[in-house]
DNA sequence: CGGTCAATGTAATATTACTAGATTGTTAAG
DNA sequence: CTTAACAATCTAGTAATATTACATTGACCG
């Protein structure tokens, strides 16, 4: 279990028990309007916190920053995703506002996080197997379920006969008549579920590629041939909701673009023939592939 | 249809054509190693261009910054989120690297955009629906069907009556026979699916308050009591994966935390009880509900 | 060939951050 | 209640950095 970098802002937070007096001024000061804060000099803060210029520079450099110019870039950066949810977990008493930013932005955290961890060499791998798959089958259970029927929905259209199976004898009698050339894609929170380990063993014994997405080193990544690891981020608290699903998702679509680049530039034509097939289900006639906006 | 806001490094390698000789040449120092350019001062980086400290305040006035402080924050903000990709649409012949890494950041764009636009008094409202909800139904079609999926799996903790609808025939069934009390969410990309709304519009005419997670505007919207507005961010180019339903998902998120905070404290022994039960489908048993990581 | 304008550089000035030393406030011993 | 000792904070001066105004260069066109 791993710990996503924290951002300057929840630093402060932090540290606000350890500040003196004037410093905690600044502190509050930054922290009410970090927006503002970047944009003015040592000496706008100074006389907004009403304390000295030293004093808001010495503030700087207890948080490790080389002065006051670094520290305003570390509140830029921590800024970047937007609104600066200074903790991050949501508490009893947060309003709407509240919760809802914190949500989104522990999401973002989350895929950032998953982005500079993944092995871009096993994604690859993953896209080729599936690339020259005869037939792939996606396995979850639980949350993992609507990742397995949204994976199929995206690799439909890539013209390899593709199916989820989100329940426990379809996964097992599958996977015990996949031959050689199909491709399994187990999908895993933990990597503990006995009934996916099961489903992708029998599949692996039978011959087929089985891709896994899940914790690495958990029981279930043992038993695939090609496993995207995606550390899990811990539960911090029981309000705030289970995101890996999304990363999940987000790793669903790296492996489905990376399969249609393999497809070739010809493979458009039969992208378009999909998309337009759906067009007379809407109400009002949309403009057939017409790539400029209007 | 709105554009997301871009990057400056982005916009840098853009605005490339119209600079001049020596401007490109700043262009090209800040775009080979921004991480270095932000925490330099204007000499130095006029240094290693060979350019004069007025061109590369020209250059930054240029990109309508205020100066070169106001770069540099630009900068390590469109830094923050990671690795800087400059064109963030898929290319034919992105590596592995270069299209995993456009899909995480443009996932996290999304989001970003979405948490700045959400219109949080809406959200409360629908929370107070479902928090009071008799039963509560998702009905989604396409790719939206894992979405209603998910739903379902976050809503069934909270112990009231929840189920999915995924095809049109079970959505209309139920709609008609929905009753006041009852609480729909129709969920959609676009707004524009028939049957979806038609279901909308059936179950709204029965008495129950539908919730719409759609494009604001859509026919869909105009038939919910209240709509969850999600601007659709436009399929930029035809590798680009659909990225909408990754908000939605995290609305839903939203929507089930917001619920849980309503219930209360005591709730949480509820939610214990759930989170146990599938403790028993583990390969190993795991500690129950430690909150401490080790 | 000379005038005009855009591009760029030089040098002076303004702004901003940092440092050293002075001052104030606070604590605890006498 | 006083005062030594120390920490916290400020004042004022200095260094670093950015910006401006103006000068120079070079390219283009009559």
């Amino acid at each position: 279990m791993r710990r996503i970098a924290i951002n300057i802002l929840q630093k402060i937070s932090k540290a606000r028990s350890s500040l003196s007096k004037s410093e905690l001024k600044v502190a509050d000061v930054v922290l009410a309007d970090p927006n503002t804060t970047i944009r003015s000099s040592i000496a706008s803060l100074a006389r907004s916190a009403e304390v000295s210029e030293p004093t808001v520079n010495r503030f700087c450099r207890s948080l490790d920053c080389s002065g006051f110019p670094d520290f305003k870039l570390r509140v830029a950066q921590g800024l970047a995703n937007g609104t600066p949810y200074v903790n991050s977990n949501v508490e009893p008493d947060d309003s709407v506002q509240d919760y809802a930013s914190k949500i989104f932005e522990m999401t973002m955290a989350s895929l950032d996080d998953a982005r500079s961890n993944l092995d871009y060499q096993i994604i690859g791998r993953a896209v080729d197997a599936l690339a020259q798959a005869k037939k792939i089958e996606f396995y979850g259970l639980g949350a993992s379920a609507s990742v397995a029927t949204d994976a199929q929905h995206k690799f439909f259209r890539l013209n390899t006969p593709v199916v989820a199976y989100t329940d426990i004898m379809m996964q097992r009698m599958s996977a015990a008549a996949a031959t050689r050339g199909d491709v399994v894609v187990a999908i895993s929170y933990t990597g503990r579920t006995k009934a996916t380990i099961e489903a992708a063993r029998l599949a692996r014994d039978a011959g087929a590629t089985v891709i896994g997405i899940t914790t690495p080193g958990s029981p279930l990544a043992e038993h695939c041939s090609i496993n995207i690891g995606v550390e899990t981020i811990e539960d911090t608290d029981v309000y705030t909701p289970a995101i890996s699903r999304l990363v999940h998702l987000t790793i669903i679509d790296v492996l489905a673009t990376g399969v249609t680049l393999r497809r070739g530039p010809d493979f458009l034509d039969h992208l378009k023939r999909v998309k337009d097939s759906i067009v007379e289900t809407r109400t009002i006639r949309e403009p057939l592939n017409t790539s400029l906006p209007n």
